[in-house]
DNA sequence: CGGATTTAGTAAGGCTGCATATCATTAGCA
DNA sequence: TGCTAATGATATGCAGCCTTACTAAATCCG
C-alpha cells in the first residue's frame, strides 16, 4: 500500500519496537507493585551475578555509558537494593553489591521479566520470533563497536556466585 | 557459549539496536556537517510531505509524545527549519511548515540518512535484512497499542505535496 | 444557548543517554 | 624513582521520552 518510506527504515522500526518495550516492561512491572525501569533491573541483574563488580565494569557488561551507570546505582541505592562500597584494592573504585531486599525483588521479578520478553514480540509466531531474536542478536554484535557505549561482556574475571 | 541469559532478551538486544542506530546517525549526519538528530529528520520529513500539519497529529504519524513533539519542533524552529503558525481554523492548534532551508537540508540529508538504514545492519546479509525489516515491521504493527505513543499513521486527511 | 467534555499545547519534573570537563588515583615507563 | 598517561567516578548540560497537571479553545449535547 501506499505507506510511507520511513515506516520500513530499520531505524525507526528499532525506535519503535525500543518504546513498546520499555512500555510494557513499565506496565508490568508496575502492575506487580514495583518501582523498577527496565535499564535498573539489567544493572541489578548484573550485580547480582557479579557481587563487588566495578561501576566501570558493569557498564561495560550491558553497554551503557559510564555517566549513565552512575545514575541508575544512584537511584537503586537511594531504593535500598543496592550497595556501593569504596574499593580497598582501587581507591577510585565502587565495588557494587545487591541487598537482601534487592534480592528478593529481584527474584520476584525475574520471571516476570522473562514473560515480558514474549509480550515484546507478540505480534509474531514461534518461529518468527526465534528468527528475529537470532538476526537482532548478530546484528547487534556486528555492529557493536558502532555504539558509543559498546559491550564488553565479561570473559571470566570474576567468578559468578549466585542466581543464573 | 555460557553467554549469560539477558544477552539473549529481545529487550536487551533491542536497546542495543537503538543505541546503534543512533550513534551512527549521529555520526554520519555531523560528518556530513550536520547538527540533525535522528528524531529531528523524522519530525521534518513529516511537515515537508504534510506541509500545515498540527503538532498532535505529527506526533500521531511518527508515534512520539505529546509533550516530546514540543521540544523537538522548538529546537527545529530555533534553528530555522520549521515555521510554526497558530492556526486560523483552530486556535489551540499550531501549523507547521518546512522553511526554504530546512527544504534544502532535508533533500541534502535524504540519501544520507538512506544509507544509514544499511548500515545499521551491517551485520547482516542482503537476504538477512529483508527477514529482520520484515519481522519488525510486523512486531511492531502487532504491538503497536501496547507504547505509550502509538502510531497513527495518517489515512488521507491532508493531500500531500512536496517531496516524494 | 450553555454547561460538560474533549482536545492542542505547554510547564514541571524524573529517567535514560550522550558529550565534555574535572578530580583523584593507579599504572606505565624512562 | 618520578613524571606522564590512563582510568574510575562525578558534575554539568542537552536531547529524547514519559507522567501529571494546567490553560485555552473547540465540540458535544441536553
Amino acid at each position: 500500500m501506499d505507506t510511507p518510506e520511513y515506516y520500513s527504515m530499520p531505524g525507526h522500526l528499532i525506535r519503535r519496537m525500543h518504546q513498546i518495550a520499555v512500555s510494557i516492561f513499565a506496565d508490568r512491572i508496575s502492575e506487580a507493585g514495583f518501582d523498577l525501569t527496565s535499564v535498573q533491573f539489567s544493572a541489578m541483574n548484573v550485580v547480582d551475578n557479579f557481587p563487588g563488580i566495578d561501576q566501570a565494569t558493569l557498564a561495560g557488561m550491558i553497554a551503557y555509558d559510564r555517566v549513565t551507570i552512575g545514575g541508575v546505582v544512584d537511584r537503586l541505592s537511594r531504593k535500598g537494593y543496592l550497595e556501593r562500597r569504596t574499593s580497598d584494592r582501587d581507591r577510585r573504585a565502587r565495588e557494587l553489591y545487591i541487598t537482601a531486599e534487592g534480592k528478593q525483588v529481584l527474584e520476584t521479578i525475574l520471571p516476570i521479566v522473562r514473560d515480558i520478553q514474549d509480550s515484546i514480540l507478540s505480534g509474531l509466531d514461534a518461529g518468527e520470533r526465534e528468527t528475529i531474536s537470532r538476526l537482532l542478536r548478530k546484528a547487534a554484535d556486528g555492529a557493536n563497536t558502532k555504539s558509543r557505549a559498546p559491550l564488553k561482556p565479561m570473559e571470566a574475571a570474576i567468578p559468578r556466585e549466585s542466581g543464573t
